[in-house]
DNA sequence: CAAAAAAGTTAACAATGTTCACTTTTGTGC
DNA sequence: GCACAAAAGTGAACATTGTTAACTTTTTTG
């Protein structure tokens, strides 16, 4: 199936990325705080002591899971935001579910993106990731001609992102519609997002 | 100072307490990903193992910790809106500045409360103190008469918890802001929530 | 005041992250 | 083609951490 395969199998080749599967399946499975760099190695094959040929600590392979992870969710809102703009409806309504319905269906993912304490938040790669899904909540929104610095959210747009991500985080981690299935919780994600309206509007 | 002081030194006598308090120090001191059972006891001069007298686990003294925490919080919330109803203020917006006011000064604190995988989220302490907190972002809203139970919200009011907290929680582990001052990220979530407020008018 | 319960200790264990010296494979300049 | 440096992986060790078990010291209590 891979197109790189090597026979010998002392090199394993892409070690690297398939570490970030590994991590990806453990937390799928089990969670993240099962997510640890033997059981990863021991996945693939591999010596415990491999990894650290590719990433420096454990915290630098939470780091990339991380920024693979945003990129994952971007990759939703921008398919959400294409549809939205072919179909003419609300495209911050469609980014803002594709988010919560990301976290709800890969919460060990949405956690891992938010873990400040296990990842270096100032890695390039991370923050990149994380630049690219704030500019889909960004768009749709009015811009002044000199309101073009990312990092620089006008109060609309910051409570645009707050509210989508505070909801996602309180599914995930809060008290909040805990024994609620998908669906219910979708339904009134889909309530919160049209009650937020009123305070998008111009 | 302390009133029940024993002289003898063997038995501590308010282990189960003491060790809330350092985990407080540890976490504010070093971050969360430092608090480790031995470390909390040695800063009280106790064996490592005494921890498992008063918690079956570090999980456990982890979500007692993070209940005190979520008290903690709930108990600024109420002084805000008590100052608020006193001075005839928004009541809500008090309450939202006092939650991010919490998660900026105390970010391992805030951390705690809402780290899924690191307590035991089902526990009754814990819950109950969640709910109280709750209780705080759900007052201000009109409630119709058979809609009393605590974990049925009503769109505006979790669009309401959800922004403060997705403000806090972007302010604390996310990108936004990073570089900037307390004084000015309040500033900021003061814009934030007047933005929200055409969306909680009835 | 004896005896049981509560609270603490010490010594051990397995698991984890990490390092170091080493081996195997891959790639490159001649 | 081939020596050789770089890249990638191994195996054995180590310190740290959570946790347990058997034991000791207090405290409580009938």
């Amino acid at each position: 199936m891979a197109m790189t395969t090597t026979k010998t199998g002392y090199h394993h080749g892409h070690l690297a990325e398939s570490l970030l599967d590994a991590v990806d399946e453990i937390a799928s499975q089990f969670g993240i705080e099962a997510v640890t760099l033997r059981a990863c190695a021991k996945r693939l094959g591999v010596s415990p002591a491999s990894a650290f040929r590719h990433y420096t600590d454990k915290r630098a392979l939470m780091t990339a899971f991380a920024a693979r992870a945003l990129d994952q969710l971007a990759d939703a809102m921008e398919a959400a935001k294409r549809q939205a703009n072919r179909e003419g409806t609300d495209a911050f309504h469609a980014v803002g579910m594709a988010y919560v319905t990301f976290a709800l269906d890969k919460p060990a993912f949405f956690r891992a993106m938010w873990r400040e304490e296990m990842i270096y938040s100032m890695d390039g790669a991370y923050l990149a990731a994380a630049e690219r899904l704030a500019g889909y909540l960004q768009e749709g929104f009015v811009k002044t001609i000199d309101d073009v610095d990312p990092h620089d959210f006008s109060p609309q747009e910051l409570l645009a992102w707050s509210s989508v991500h505070g909801l996602a985080n309180l599914y995930v981690d809060g008290p909040v519609a805990r024994d609620q299935d998908r669906g219910h919780k979708l339904h009134l994600a889909d309530a919160v997002l049209r009650a937020l309206s009123p305070a998008l509007a111009r």
